[in-house]
This record gives structure tokens, C-alpha cells and sequence, in this order.
DNA sequence: ATGAGATACCTTGACAGGCGAGGTATCTCA
DNA sequence: TGAGATACCTCGCCTGTCAAGGTATCTCAT
């Protein structure tokens, strides 16, 4: 069984900008990393995967620019931000602190 | 700052149902359960609470009855069903894994 | 050279869940 | 008698996901 839809939802901006973190990569490449990193269980959907782009552009917490294709069409690549930084650091923090929450809350103790 | 909105998406299920497998309850309590689980950190409206009701009522994992009221208005308690409890373990489960999931994906190493 | 398949990007419209805002009713206690 | 806690419910907006569809480039086997 895999993993999608809402379960992903409101953690596809820290994914996305947890990977480039580590340093510029596009659309087509996350997407694989993701995919793989996950074991295939997790998967953003092309059309999030670019909305999530658009979105995170339009709040300066990334930079795009073009790229030389290595096999394939051109690609558009991603830079994070300084803001983008600050915002990843919060976002991190926020899952650390949501995984707490949800471990706390999801306790049933004998009774499942 | 708070968790909110689309962090909790597609946990809401999950929270209710396992506040359910410890007994009964009705909606005024296990919002204030969850806010105190929490320590106020998550908060589920009561919009999105009386939705989740309505949601899990149709699809057969709770039932609900009218039951007396200690202080104040009627309550209407809700109970998990055989197929809830079962649908808790998947929910349960599925949080480990993106748990783990996730845990892998925001990997940021020494960049941050 | 031609067509399949991988690489690569993008947009539109439908859908679903969270929630702000608003409403109703009961009980307690000052 | 009225404020505040208890308790439930609905309507309509907003936002993020995604199915579906489209475009273009490159490689490699036939």
C-alpha cells in the first residue's frame, strides 16, 4: 500500500525544500529522488510536484533557472533561498514537533 | 506557533478513531482531550470535527447515540465499530511508515 | 529514418478536507 | 438575569492534490 494524497499534503514544501538543501536540482530528478528515497511508497504527482514549485517561487523561498539537459529535454533547475533556508529550519522543526503531537495523540494503549 | 490546517489533514481520522478505541466519547471531549494531549498545540476546529464525525459515521467506522448530559447540553457519543478498529490499525501503520518515510526525505545533513 | 520510450516541463479543472463565521440550546453561578 | 461554560450543527470559502491532457528533446533498436 503507498502513501499519498493527503498524508503528503502540507509536507511537500519541507520535502522539497530538504532536497534542495543539499544542493540545485529540478523537477524530473526530485521527483525520482523522492521516489526513491521512499522506496517507491511515496510519490508526488507531477502536477503538485510544479505547483508546489510555482508556489514556494512565489514566496522567494526558491530561484529557478535554465539548465543544460544532460539526455533528455532542458531542464529547469532550483536554487533555495535564504528565506527559503529560514523556512525549511521551520519546517523541520514543525515535523519534529508534529511526529511528538501525533505519537501522543495515536497512543491506545491495550486496546487495539 | 501552532499546528495547524494541512498538517493535520489527512490525520484527523486517525486522531478521532484512536480517541475512540479507548472508550466512548462525544465531540466537546475529545476536542478538549486533543487539545490537551497536545498541550494546546493542535487544535481541531469544530467544523472540521463534526465533518470527521459525519465522514466516519457514513463509512461505517463509528456509530453514535444520544447520552445523558452531565453539565450542560445533550451529547451525542460516539462508539468505533468493528470495521473502525480496523481501519485505526491500517491508519496506525500508515503513520509508522511515513514516520520513517519522512523522517528519510527531510535528511538535509550538514547543510543546514 | 522511424517509432517507441525515457527524459523533461507545464496547465486546466474537478474534488475533498479544513475552517471561519454564524446559529441553537442547556446548565451553573454570581 | 445575564455571563460563561458546555454542547451540537451547517454553509460556503479556500487551498492543495491530482487525473488528464499537452509539448518538446534525446537515444536506441529495428
Amino acid at each position: 500500500m503507498s502513501i499519498a494524497g493527503d498524508l503528503i499534503r502540507g509536507h511537500t514544501d519541507a520535502i522539497i525544500l530538504a532536497r534542495l538543501l543539499r544542493g540545485d536540482s529540478y523537477g524530473y530528478e526530485i521527483n525520482k529522488t523522492i521516489s526513491t528515497l521512499s522506496s517507491g511508497r511515496f510519490e508526488l504527482k507531477e502536477a503538485t510536484l510544479y505547483t508546489a514549485f510555482k508556489r514556494l517561487e512565489d514566496l522567494g523561498y526558491i530561484a529557478s533557472y535554465w539548465g543544460g539537459s544532460g539526455a533528455g529535454a532542458r531542464r529547469r533547475y532550483y536554487t533555495i533561498t535564504a528565506s527559503g533556508r529560514a523556512a525549511c529550519r521551520r519546517l523541520l522543526e514543525e515535523w519534529q514537533e508534529t511526529k511528538d503531537i501525533m505519537d501522543n495523540l495515536l497512543q491506545v494503549g491495550e486496546s487495539l
